[in-house]
RNA sequence: GGCCCGUUCGUCUAUCGGCUAGGACGCCAGGUUUUCAUCCUGGUAAGAGGGGUUCGAUUCCCCUACGGGCUACCA
């Protein structure tokens, strides 16, 4: 029998999701929904010093946002809440205290300041400072102190923190769903800290207890928690339960230079590493988001899905059920993957290729009203006739303002190329030529232009690029028969003459 | 420093011992569009180095180099 799938996505809310972690919840979220699963959201919110106003809200709207919502979590009970940690204090020091009985934990009185002085004395010295089994016995601990010490410690409201005791000469086998076998000397572990002195278990111990709690099948997560896995697998055996299944995710590496993505990147190469606009609530700073920047989540998320994982096809486009049917952790890349900010933009563009004309209307028209100008029934069709040439949805205005307003300047370098002495009297002629036609339709104006045109045995660039110019204001656009008809007849005569009286 | 993970075109990647090492982004050149963009075609460019194993290694093993992560009473 197989259980069901549970997976969840565990961030702290010290700030905005970084994209590296919307990759981390759609790797899970695809992973949960190809198997039928369940999605959590947990929030790991054991360092009160670290929590930040808004970024739990954050959290939720970035998931939303990105269409990748969570089953079970945060006001959205699966009969596994709280999902806050900071909620779930009270079930953690049972577990604390049972590793103590069995021998596997201790207490420890050592004060920062003295594991400092440790530190800083064997740095000094050339060695490292490891708390484990070189000096546990040496140090403020109960493997150290008599247990009536320990007692009198702990009675007198000393502060102390629960420590795991590793271990010693054991080879640690295990395995990860993308790396394969990893194994481990114990002898190398420290006795991490699983219980703080201000009554919150450290992420170790939280995050083991309410995995195995919550019935968390697969753990996906970054390979910045490789190195603590062999504790993790450790806890769980300790506490008698089966450990879920691992798999460890390739990082997010920066465009340019060495090491992780961060936001000053961002910043200096001008691309969002949140998925939202984030205001700092503390220093007001606002960092971009790709939601404002216009990006479409269809993008965003296929282009994640990319950063370390491929189908094994050349099919590079896909929807999000597209992603689900495809997904695999086997795979998924072992190295880290670089950022690559040109590439996201090519997804967007093929997106918004892919978005229906109506949606982009429908937005389009919520532009347009900003700009107080009044919308047209055929907005439809100027959407289809300037679409291929955007990349996001503001580009839309800059790409059809003359279909709305007449151009009130000319491009200079489109005058110079186009705009030659015997230019008026011929625009003069094309006037008249469109004033013949009764009903302007599209192909009507182009039948008769296009007629004259031959008939004159003249060059249609002669007529075509001033023409542009009189419509448009420089030499872009679409079809120019199309503005045309789009305009009206009056309104295009008009623009015609304007460009003679002022050129 | 210690421990762990990784290493194919500039970038993202395909290849599950036998290929002229494939695709995509970018870039360059043509073509279509009498404009611009799109689009199409073509080009550019890669297996870190050294040892093995093998008839044969990009692919398996080892070493070195390089890159990355972790090394907090942060997650």
């Amino acid at each position: 029998m197989t259980k069901n799938v549970r997976v969840r996505f565990a961030p702290s809310p010290t700030g905005p999701l970084h994209i590296g972690g919307v990759r981390t919840a759609l790797f899970n979220y695809l992973f949960a929904k190809k198997h039928n699963g369940v999605f959590v959201l947990r929030i790991e919110d054991t360092d009160q010093n670290r929590y930040v106003e808004g970024a739990e809200e954050y959290i939720k709207d970035a998931l939303d946002w990105c269409t990748i919502p969570f089953d079970e979590g945060p006001d959205k009970d699966g009969g596994f809440g709280p999902y806050r940690q900071s909620q779930r204090k009270h079930l953690y020091k049972q577990y604390a205290d049972q590793l103590i009985h069995s021998g596997h934990a201790y207490y420890a009185f050592d004060t920062t300041t003295d594991l400092e002085k440790h530190r800083k004395e064997h740095e000094t010295s050339g060695k490292t400072f490891i708390y484990n089994w070189h000096n546990r016995e040496k140090l403020s601990n109960s493997l150290s102190l008599s247990s009536k010490e320990v007692s009198s410690k702990i009675n007198s409201g000393e502060p102390y923190v629960i420590r795991f005791k590793a271990p010693k000469d054991e080879t640690l086998h295990f395995f990860d769903e993308i790396r394969g076998d990893i194994q481990i000397d114990t002898n190398t572990l420290d006795d991490k800290i699983l219980f703080k002195s201000d009554g919150m278990p450290t992420y170790h111990l939280a995050n083991v207890v309410d995995d195995h709690l919550m019935k968390i099948t697969h753990v996906i997560r970054g390979e910045e928690w490789l190195p603590s896995l062999a504790l993790h697998i450790l806890l769980y055996r300790c506490l008698g339960w089966d450990s879920p299944k691992f798999a460890h995710l390739p990082l997010i590496l920066k465009p340019v230079g060495k090491g992780k993505l961060s936001k000053r990147d961002g910043e200096k190469m001008g691309f969002p590493v949140f998925p939202l606009q984030w205001k700092d609530p503390k220093t007001n700073e606002i960092s971009s988001g790709y939601r404002e920047d216009g990006y479409l989540p269809e993008a965003v998320i296929n282009m994640l899905a990319f950063l370390g994982w491929n189908p094994g096809t050349e099919q590079e486009l896909f929807l999000l059920e597209e992603l689900i049917k495809e997904f695999d952790l086997k795979r998924v890349n072992k190295a880290g993957a670089k950022f690559d900010p040109e590439k996201t933009k090519w997804f967007q563009q093929q997106h918004l290729q892919r978005t229906d004309s109506s949606f982009l209307a429908k937005q389009f028209t919520a532009i347009l009203s900003e700009k107080n100008i009044s919308t047209q029934a055929n907005i439809e069709t100027i959407i289809d006739a300037i679409k291929e040439r955007a990349v996001f949805i503001k580009d839309l205005w800059d790409l059809s303002h003359f279909f709305f307003i007449a151009p009130n300047v000319y491009d200079q370098k489109a005058v110079k190329k186009a705009w030659k002495e015997d230019t008026p009297m011929l625009m003069h002629e094309l006037i008249r030529i469109l004033n013949d036609v009764t009903i302007f339709s599209e192909e009507n104006v182009s039948n008769a232009v296009k007629g004259w045109i031959t008939g004159k045995e003249i060059g249609f660039g002669k007529i075509m690029m001033p023409l542009r110019i009189a419509l448009v204001g420089s030499l872009q656009g679409p079809d120019l028969f199309l503005i045309a008809s789009l305009i009206g007849k009056k309104e295009t005569i008009q623009r015609i003459e304007n460009v003679i009286e002022k050129l």
